[in-house]
DNA sequence: TAGAACAGTGACCATATGAACACATAATGC
DNA sequence: GCATTATGTGTTCATATGGTCACTGTTCTA
């Protein structure tokens, strides 16, 4: 079968989608999905989804769908009647489209002490749950290629960030200033990218804890956009 | 169409089976619904119902669903795929957290200064705008009543609540140690509610600023429960 | 012992359903 | 302003799937 240049988020092991965040039709059908579940019914048809928004073509249905499983919201079984399994269950609950500026999803990874946890882009899991966040109201640009992480410890309290804090970060290289998540000997840390001299290095926000000069490159896996702080720490 | 003497259980309008207690075969069947439900999975076909108890015929399976819809465990829409809903599902069952619907949509009142701006509950309206929030994520309670409001000045810094903030703010009454939205001279301000000798007054988290002891009654309008930052301040 | 109920088999058919492909327009970001 | 991404429309097709019908064997009960 000829494959057009057009031809896109066809199965999840394709190349990733452009965005990691889902767009607002997407985080609709989401949610349609997410209702379907929470209700007990079946899972919808790709014809009962059209329906339901309205779409002149079953096609624009699959194309949602494709995009859903490609950023690990939802398992498909291909050519399986209503095979549509919901992963992440924490973002989008809010039924009423209209009400919401535009909510995004973003890919929640677990949470890091600021000092401790595994964090690799290429850990980016098809079953890592999301959080919802509204980027308008946090002023993130719509592209951003972004995840979570919720802080542990209270290295970063002299920049207000505190344990239990949850933290969202952009996939991409710092200046000056910017709190990271960087990775040191083969760990995450949250800290204040600095530099002296011309050499970069990692400062902690409280003065019990050391800042950290890298003896090799530093690996800079996010920039800190927004911050998400609630009572308690609930974990997924 | 002849109807022979066998023909049983096709529709549940139709004369009730003779027993009204599940066979041993259909008490498995059912089972096997229950454990699809249990783990999320997608409800089986009726092949794939054949092909886990090893039926050569399919129509085993529909003979089974037909007993199983005429006793009432379930629900099934004619002509649809995968189309059985269990109908006996014991409480808590589904007893995955995760599960339960998450973010909320709360209007968005507009910013306040740490010490200015104007604020009454009734005029909270239906089209404020709103901003999203994982109410899971940030451990709000579901039915909580709630507004947002955003920080302007740095009154508050000594809580690590700073100038830009968004603070989610629930309409109850404090308890001490409180961060509050409280009316003061006809203006809202975030402090912090504390008492002294069972008199209350707001605590100013800066040196900077003085304590409000209120020479009238304290009148408190929400509770700070959640916390969202960005970077910059997008009006809407 | 006979009839009813239960539990299937096998052949066949209609339609619900997922998906490929070509194409078009709008929105977004550099 | 252009390239890319998003969001569709429309046509077509393969197969997953529910269901009918005729039939058979076993078990249970009056």
């Amino acid at each position: 079968m000829k494959t057009s240049a057009h031809r896109k988020n066809t199965l999840p092991s394709d190349p990733k989608p452009a965005r990691l965040s889902l767009t607002g039709r997407q985080l609709e059908l989401f949610e349609f999905l997410k209702q379907h579940h929470r209700e007990d019914r079946i899972p919808p048809s790709t014809r009962e989804i059209q329906e339901h928004f309205g779409f002149a073509s079953q096609t624009a249905v699959i194309h949602h769908l494709r995009a859903l499983e490609s950023k690990g919201c939802i398992e498909r079984l291909p050519g399986k009647a209503r095979a549509v399994r919901i992963l992440n269950i924490a973002a989008g609950e809010n039924s009423d489209p209209a009400a919401r500026p535009s909510p995004e999803s973003v890919p929640l990874l677990g949470a890091i002490p600021a000092g401790l946890a595994q964090l690799r882009e290429a850990t980016v899991q098809k079953d890592a749950p999301c959080v919802v966040v509204d980027f308008d109201l946090l002023g993130i640009p719509r592209g951003a290629h972004t995840f979570a992480l919720r802080v542990s410890g209270d290295s970063m309290i002299g920049a207000h960030i505190l344990d239990g804090d949850v933290v969202i970060m952009e996939f991409r290289e710092p200046v000056p200033g910017d709190i990271v998540a960087a990775l040191i000997d083969g760990e995450t840390t949250l800290k204040r990218f600095v530099t002296k001299g011309g050499h970069p290095y990692l400062k902690a926000e409280n003065p019990a804890y050391p800042d950290l000069i890298p003896a090799q490159e530093l690996v800079i896996q996010g920039v800190m956009i927004a911050l998400l702080r609630g009572r308690g720490t609930p974990r997924r």
